[in-house]
DNA sequence: GAACCGACAACTGTCAACAATTAATGCCGA
DNA sequence: TCGGCATTAATTGTTGACAGTTGTCGGTTC
């Protein structure tokens, strides 16, 4: 039986369910045990936490507001599905926010800070020469966090991620082409230069176009796939109601 | 009382009474019947709309998420207060995405739209002469509303608002500088001719150097607040608990 | 007069239950 | 055997209630 505050004892209310919930239910996703279009049955998931359905619906209106959720009237809330607009669309407003973070960091940050996107770089090139596509990824999406958060927007450091997120719900995973890794981190390293001499338009159009690359892959994967999937077309069944059990 | 669909008799769950709740209190905020650190009664609330507290914290939880909203533990929901250095996040994360809707939309703004944007301008220029600041600050939101509409990027268009809505948030309203309205529907136009030539770049520099602009605006009259109201300085204590009631 | 203290009221966080609705099951006939 | 149709089971949307916490008010002490 989970408690708000680990175990102690007896109902002493020193945290809220609903975060816990929240995040839970983020990691079951983010895992991929809980995959786009499945249905969130709420009494289940109360009862494998061991509390009520209150929480459980609280938490899942917050996922809804974020894009992880979607709510169908007297059918609960679904897991959401992104289609290939939604995702492209997506990563338009990256790399939008993406570039404004960059010139935004380009004019605060730090030594230390740019030390350690360095060090990413360097890892990164020892994971392409491993290759370790693994912590390449990791390493990856570590140094595109540290550019947010070196931007000292926390709005912007708040968002970002949850971009990330929904993006994560489209129905393929791991785009990473092997391909793409070494000039990914070129990328970066021209990158960490504008940054270093505090070029922000210069950073900005650099990240920018570093997320666009990421959207032209995507793009060619998605075209790859429809040449051999039998083209789905623009009547993809995979909008139906396939998986809501 | 009130129902779900209007009012069809009897508990017929056509809708659900979260969303309406929602847009409630969103109006509430927007007209300023709720200001910025003001407790959300849930039981008052629920009262008042005929409902129980069950559908008023979900409709708070999923505001909380936007950001209108904070929650603290065992003390509820409160209207957020925005600070300065939030607004002047906010202004930041803004300019980018305008200037990424605005790349997006001149590839493809249709010459309808390209017209409604020109009427608006005509109409801002007519409320400047007259001058009316209240129907100029509607037309000039209304500009904004159609270049992001133009962009026809689903997220960005559901985003964009939303970031609005909390900057209103920020203690002070009503920012318009009667100097400002000539010289920001010069801009407007400067936008308009950058899309009428499907210039991207151009239309995405100069949307952002729009909002830029208003933040500049912003931080002026700041400035002179901070001057004459005897320097709140950094301990302002319109951070403390004020008016939790 | 101000700080402290304790009872009381107000309110939140959670739960269990109920009616409305949707999904599943089994029965029936062709 | 397979597709409708009524019946049953599951599930949601909402409610009212309860325990725990915060806030209030008067009295008391220094």
């Amino acid at each position: 039986m989970l408690r708000p505050a680990a175990n102690p004892a007896r109902t002493p209310r020193t945290a809220s369910f609903v975060p816990l919930i929240q995040r839970e239910i983020e990691r079951m996703i983010g895992t991929g045990e809980l995959t786009g279009g499945t249905r969130i049955n709420e009494s289940t998931l109360a009862l494998r936490l061991g509390i009520s359905r209150g929480p459980v619906r609280e938490a899942c209106r917050a996922l809804e507001q974020i894009g992880l959720l979607r709510s169908e009237l007297n059918r609960g809330f679904f897991v959401r599905e992104v289609s290939t607009k939604e995702a492209l669309d997506l990563y338009d407003i990256r790399a939008g926010l993406f570039g404004t973070a960059g010139r935004l960091a380009a004019a605060i940050i730090t030594t230390v800070q740019l030390r350690g996107l360095g060090e990413l770089i360097a890892q990164m090139d020892a994971a392409i020469e491993a290759p370790d596509i693994a912590t390449f990824y990791t390493l990856n999406n570590e140094f595109h966090r540290q550019v947010v958060v070196a931007s000292d927007n926390d709005k912007l450091i708040e968002l970002y991620p949850l971009l990330e997120a929904e993006l994560h719900l489209f129905r393929r995973r791991g785009l990473v082409l092997p391909g793409s890794m070494r000039t990914s981190n070129d990328e970066h390293k021209a990158i960490l230069d504008a940054l270093r001499q505090s070029d922000g338009t210069g950073a900005a159009r650099l990240l920018e176009r570093h997320i666009l690359a990421g959207k032209a892959r995507f793009l060619r994967t998605l075209e790859d796939d429809s040449a051999t999937e039998a083209r789905p077309g623009p009547l993809d069944p995979r909008h139906s109601r396939s998986k809501d059990r």
